[in-house]
DNA sequence: GATCTTCTAAACTGATCAGTCTATTAAAAA
DNA sequence: TTTTTAATAGACTGATCAGTTTAGAAGATC
């Protein structure tokens, strides 16, 4: 038969997009077969540990994005521009509010208990790469590790606020008032 | 057989933990009988419409029960004082941050579809009845809005953050923080 | 105490589940 | 060109799914 020009990558892509619309439990092999025009047999090639290998995949490519776009650079970079770079990453990442972030979700269900790590690691190397180039950008320790937490809590509410209202408006307007936040403080 | 002491209440509220730590689509009739220590004859008896028919009326009296701690006496009495009963009663209800919002869980997959009126319904109500209170108590208008929309998506992101983290106190100290915010434009 | 309603238990059904397997194909390597 | 490898399609399996049904017990009503 003819073969599909995906490979891996494209795979972890298509079924991450899934598991972001149906959740972890939602995703049927059926529904992931049918959503991804993928076959039983290419998911099984790609994935021979099934529904758990490719959340876990999908999960590290995840977090390897946000390592390379927004992570490092923060704990790198000029802290002012790698902060200014990490808002419009963030609204370009989640399409202005219209995608879910795949980690948050998996963390409000039983599915956290397989993926905790992860899910853990995710959320602390956010929070600690914002707050160290917070203290670089000359805010003083105790009020940088403050500000990172209610900026990364701030985009997970507004991601749930803005799905649960069905207004992608209120991520923008959470986004740019948690952005004067910070800036502000690092007058 | 021994009829059980349980009635339809005691069974929304036994059926509602289970898919506040399973989710939708992860709460199998057989994990529910199994957690519940209900059967499926009275899971059946009490919900003919099955799962969904559970879902809705869980939701109902979440929304129900918001309405008459919350809601109304945002509403209703004295902003101040309503306003510091929220406080409590949202870390009182949340337990501190270990239990998560079912309806904010329910937002963030493709269970939102099946219930999206109520989900949206029961964020609308918390932010304009906190706005309105806000107003009440001499906050402008318009930072009123801003200032219960930044409140809610708080809530829901420490809710997601403190189980993502395995952290209980970010919900608090989250809690906190928005309280002092309040109090401040309320002076 | 007889009857009726409400509730419970669990066996049962057909559908769907995750995962396996075989056959087949295209492309890469030899 | 031949062989090998990577990828694909889909039938198949046993387990589990949501939901139905039947039988019967507890409590209420009379």
């Amino acid at each position: 038969m003819v073969r599909s020009v995906f490979e891996k990558p494209d795979a972890i892509a298509l079924v991450a997009e899934v598991f972001r619309e149906l959740g972890y439990e939602g995703a049927s092999m059926s529904e992931i077969t049918a959503r991804t025009k993928l076959s039983k047999g290419s998911l099984y090639h790609f994935f021979p540990g099934g529904k758990e290998e490719m959340a876990a995949e999908i999960m590290a490519n995840i977090d390897a994005w946000f390592v390379t776009e927004m992570f490092r650079p923060l704990e790198e970079e000029e802290p002012r521009i790698a902060i200014a770079r990490m808002w419009e990453t963030t609204d370009s990442y989640f399409r202005s509010g219209r995608r879910i972030c795949l980690i948050g979700a998996f963390a409000l269900d039983e599915t956290r208990d397989r993926f905790s790590d992860a899910i853990r690691g995710y959320f602390h190397h956010w929070i600690e790469a914002l707050a160290g180039a917070l203290v670089k950008a000359g805010v003083p320790g105790s009020g940088a590790k403050t500000l990172a937490e209610e900026a990364v809590v701030g985009i997970q509410g507004a991601l749930t606020l803005a799905r649960a209202l069905g207004d992608d408006a209120i991520f923008g307007r959470t986004l740019k008032r948690l952005r004067q936040r910070l800036d502000s403080a690092m007058e």
